[in-house]
DNA sequence: CCGAGTTTTGGCCTGCAAGGCATAAACTGG
DNA sequence: CCAGTTTATGCCTTGCAGGCCAAAACTCGG
C-alpha cells in the first residue's frame, strides 16, 4: 500500500526528514519546490536521460526524473547536486545547469509543487553504478512518463541540440581522450542527425574547443588508418561562436558579455 | 494613484501575511516563490528597464522588478502578466519568456524566498502609462537596485542580444511600422553597438522576418531620400537562423525542433 | 529653377566559415 | 605484396555577413 505520511511527503524523490508533522492545520497555500534533473549521456551511440521507476503513486510505474524537495537552507544547484548523488555519482557529471522552471497549478497532482529542471550531462566513458529503480532510457523513445517530466526531457535535449553548435559543451559528453569520428558519432546521436567527420574537426579546431594529443589511438583495432587522439581544450562551458550575426562592427578584443548559464561543480560535494 | 487591493498586492518585500508567527514552530522550510519581470523597452535610443522604488524595508529606497507572491492557483506566466497588470497596461508587452529561477536560501533578507524572472518586450511605439512609483531607467546604467534584481536585469539584457541575432525579436521591440534606419537605432541600443542599416536590412529581408509595406515614411523630415516602410511578418518569435553549424546535411523541409520559450500572451487577461 | 546638403537604396566586392568531395596516407589481414 | 578499410589532407563551392560607393530621391535656400 501507499504509504502517505507528511504533507506533501512522498513526491517524487523522498522528501523525508522534514518536520511536517500531521495534524497542523493545511498549510496556506505556499508552493512546495522541488528540483529535477535531466541527466543525459551517450550511451550505445544513442542519447540516453537517466529515469528513475515510480514505485507509488501518483504515476505508480510510469518513470520520473530524479530530483526532490528543496532543502530548507540550499540553493537550487546544491539541491540538484544533492539530489543526484543518491542516484549517481556526482564525480560524473560534467556539466550542470538551470533549464526551466514549471508551475502550471496542475503539474502535480497531491498539491502545489514548483519544479525547476536542470541539464546535467555525463561523459561517454563513464558508466555510473545506478540503484535498482533507476535505468537510462533513449531520450528520443521516451517509456510513459509522469508529471511534465517528458517535456522537460525535451527541453534538455534542445537546449543540448542547440549549444552543440555554438558552445563547446562537447567536453562533457565525450570522454577525455577521443578520435574524431568516436566525437562525430556522439554529436550525431545528440543531434540527431549525421555530422561528417571531417567538417566537424576542422569546425572544432577552428574554433579552438579541441586539440590534438599527439597520440594516436592504440592501432590494431580494424583495420585502418589510426586515427589521432584529441580533447577537449577546456572543461568548462565556453561559448565559441557568439554571434554569427550582428556582431559588433570588428572590435578587437575578446568580448566579455558572453554568459554560459553553467552552475559550477564542485568535484566532491559534502552529500 | 496606484491601486493596491487584492492579494499579491505589496509586491516583492515584504513575505507579510505568512502566519510565521513567533512561538510556532518553524515552518517546514517551505519557500515561497515570486515572480517578477524585467520589461524592456527602447526609450529615447537607449534600452530601459521598468524599475519600481521600494517604499518599505528591506532596500528601502533601492529600486527592484515588478512583480509578486505567485497566486495559490496561478500558473507562472499568467502570475507575470497578472502582476504586471498593475504596473503597466499588460496589452503592450509584445513578448514573454521565462527568463531564470534564482533561490540562494539568502538572496531575500526575510526569509527563503524563490524568484522566477521573466523577460518582457514592449514595442517602441508605446509609451505605457506607469504608477508614480514605477520609472524607466537606462538598463546600462542601473540605479541602486535591491536583492538580485540587478543580476535578473543583466539576465535579460543577454537573453534579448542573443536573441535578437538568431531570432525575429525585433518585432517586440519595433513598432508595427518602421524604416530601416529608425529599426537599426533600435538594434543599436539593444546590442551596445553599431548596426549598419544597409546590412540589417539584407539580413533581415533575406531571413524572411521583414517585408516593406510598400509605403513610403510620410516625406517631410529632414530633407533626405524619403524611407521605405517595413513591418515585422510575424508577430510571435520565431528561430530564423537555427544553427549556424552543424546543421543536418541538407535536408529539404523545414526544422520543426525549434523551440522559442516564449509564453503565449493572452491580449487582454481578466485581471 | 537650380544646386548643395541629406538620407536612403541598391549594387559590387571582399572575407570567412561551413561543408562536400576526391585523393593521399597508414594500417590490417590474407 | 595486394586488397580492403579507415583516417587525414587539400581543393573547391556555396552562402552569408558586412564594408564601401555611387545612384536615387527628397528638402531647403538662393
Amino acid at each position: 500500500m501507499v504509504f502517505m505520511g507528511g504533507t506533501g511527503a512522498d513526491i517524487d524523490g523522498d522528501i523525508g526528514r522534514i518536520p511536517a508533522g500531521p495534524g497542523v492545520a493545511p498549510l496556506p497555500a505556499m508552493a512546495s519546490h522541488e528540483v529535477l534533473a535531466v541527466v543525459l549521456q551517450i550511451r550505445a551511440g544513442r542519447l540516453a536521460v537517466l529515469l528513475w521507476r515510480r514505485a507509488l503513486p501518483p504515476f505508480e510505474g510510469a518513470w520520473a526524473l530524479p530530483g526532490g524537495r528543496l532543502g530548507p537552507a540550499e540553493g537550487l544547484g546544491e539541491s540538484v547536486r544533492r539530489q543526484l548523488a543518491q542516484k549517481v555519482d556526482v564525480r560524473d557529471l560534467a556539466h550542470l545547469e538551470q533549464l526551466e522552471t514549471r508551475g502550471a497549478p496542475d503539474r502535480h497532482p497531491q498539491g502545489r509543487v514548483l519544479a525547476t529542471a536542470y541539464l546535467g550531462l555525463v561523459p561517454a566513458d563513464v558508466d555510473p553504478v545506478i540503484p535498482a529503480d533507476t535505468a537510462w532510457h533513449p531520450a528520443a523513445d521516451l517509456p510513459p512518463m509522469g508529471f511534465d517530466h517528458a517535456a522537460m526531457v525535451d527541453s534538455g535535449r534542445r537546449r543540448l541540440r542547440a549549444k552543440l553548435s555554438y558552445t563547446n559543451i562537447g567536453f562533457a559528453l565525450a570522454p577525455p581522450e577521443f578520435t574524431m569520428s568516436e566525437l562525430s558519432r556522439h554529436y550525431r546521436a545528440a543531434l540527431g542527425h549525421d555530422v561528417a567527420a571531417t567538417n566537424l574537426r576542422r569546425v572544432l579546431l577552428r574554433r579552438g574547443q579541441i586539440e590534438e594529443t599527439g597520440r594516436s589511438v592504440p592501432s590494431g583495432r580494424s583495420g585502418g588508418r589510426p586515427a589521432a587522439l584529441f580533447r577537449f581544450r577546456a572543461r568548462r562551458l565556453e561559448i565559441t561562436d557568439a554571434f554569427a550575426v550582428l556582431r559588433p562592427p570588428a572590435a578587437p578584443g575578446g568580448r566579455d558579455d558572453v554568459h554560459t548559464g553553467a552552475v559550477p561543480i564542485s568535484p566532491a560535494e559534502p552529500c
